[in-house]
DNA sequence: GTAGGTGCAAACCTTTTGCAGCATG
DNA sequence: CATGCTGCAAAAGGTTTGCACCTAC
């Protein structure tokens, strides 16, 4: 029951998946069918969840998946490059799956606790260039801008 | 034992903390004793700190100083812009005060832990600019470069 | 006098760990 | 069949909260 495909159509996320598999599998971990099952979820959920939110969309599939086992694979697939961590600055994590998906930065709202991507290459520049500037090497940045979306806005000025 | 001067000598920090209280007098809050140590000890401090480390700080001037009224005073600091909290990437929080200091973002080495703090304006344009496009307000950002630093690089070449 | 603030301890939340049993390679 | 992985429950951080007492205004 860990093979690569599972019961997935032949979709994005199910080759998705497959490259996941075969770089654990690289690596010398082994593919099991929590790991399977876990990178599935983590892969086709679009929002940016929590470690627990993935443990609840794991038990939809499988109930005796453990919350262990969960943050256990949130650890590989962050050490491989799958998934990236951001702090929501309030002192929670959530995650995002980064296969198939270009670098990009993150607005905030802090009134709907929105997330928003934008992405802006001469941003990407500057950094880089500030750190060369100091001899630093990046090896990953995050970029957060905390505010009220458009729409929390338009709210605010209703009242 | 709640007035403004404290023991502490006519310095900027002193100033600063001046201006603490009045702020927060204005805004309803009492400018208690424990708040005058907290806001005197968080002045003070040049590094990046820990709400822990703000404690024994303050333990060491008073020892009763609940760990309650640090966070609680942290929060009051930060809601009122006096101080910002750093998710430092690997879960933890550190804090650091902003009066008197310019904006400025972060590279935090992995290896030696250190974090250096730089400025680029054209980078804050860019920001407000791609803020701007999708009608977001800014209220404050966070911009850290992980990575490794100058001196680890070298280290790193030794071996 | 009365909010609001403080200290204490317990509660909370998220993440990690020890261990015995299980499944993969 | 050996090692790595899993599930469980307990532990470990870090932060928040309820409550009775205290103190600034």
């Amino acid at each position: 029951m860990a093979t690569s495909g599972q019961s997935q159509r032949a979709t994005k996320s199910g080759k998705e998946a497959a490259i996941v598999e075969r770089t654990l599998r690289e690596s010398g971990f082994r593919w099991t069918s929590q790991r399977a099952l876990i990178v599935c979820e983590a892969l086709a959920t679009h929002d940016h969840f929590t470690a627990e939110e993935l443990l609840d969309l794991c038990r939809k599939k499988d109930p005796k998946v453990s919350r262990a086992t969960v943050y256990r694979t949130l650890t590989v697939l962050e050490d491989k490059g799958f998934v990236e961590g951001l702090d929501t600055g309030d002192g929670g994590r959530r995650f995002e799956h980064v296969l198939g998906h270009e670098h990009h930065d993150h607005m905030v709202c802090n009134e709907c606790e929105k997330i928003l991507e934008f992405r802006d290459d001469e941003l990407e520049r500057r950094q880089e260039l500030a750190a060369k500037r100091v001899g630093f090497r990046i090896q990953r940045h995050s970029l957060r801008l905390y505010g009220t979306c458009k729409q929390c806005q338009k709210e605010q000025r209703k009242k």
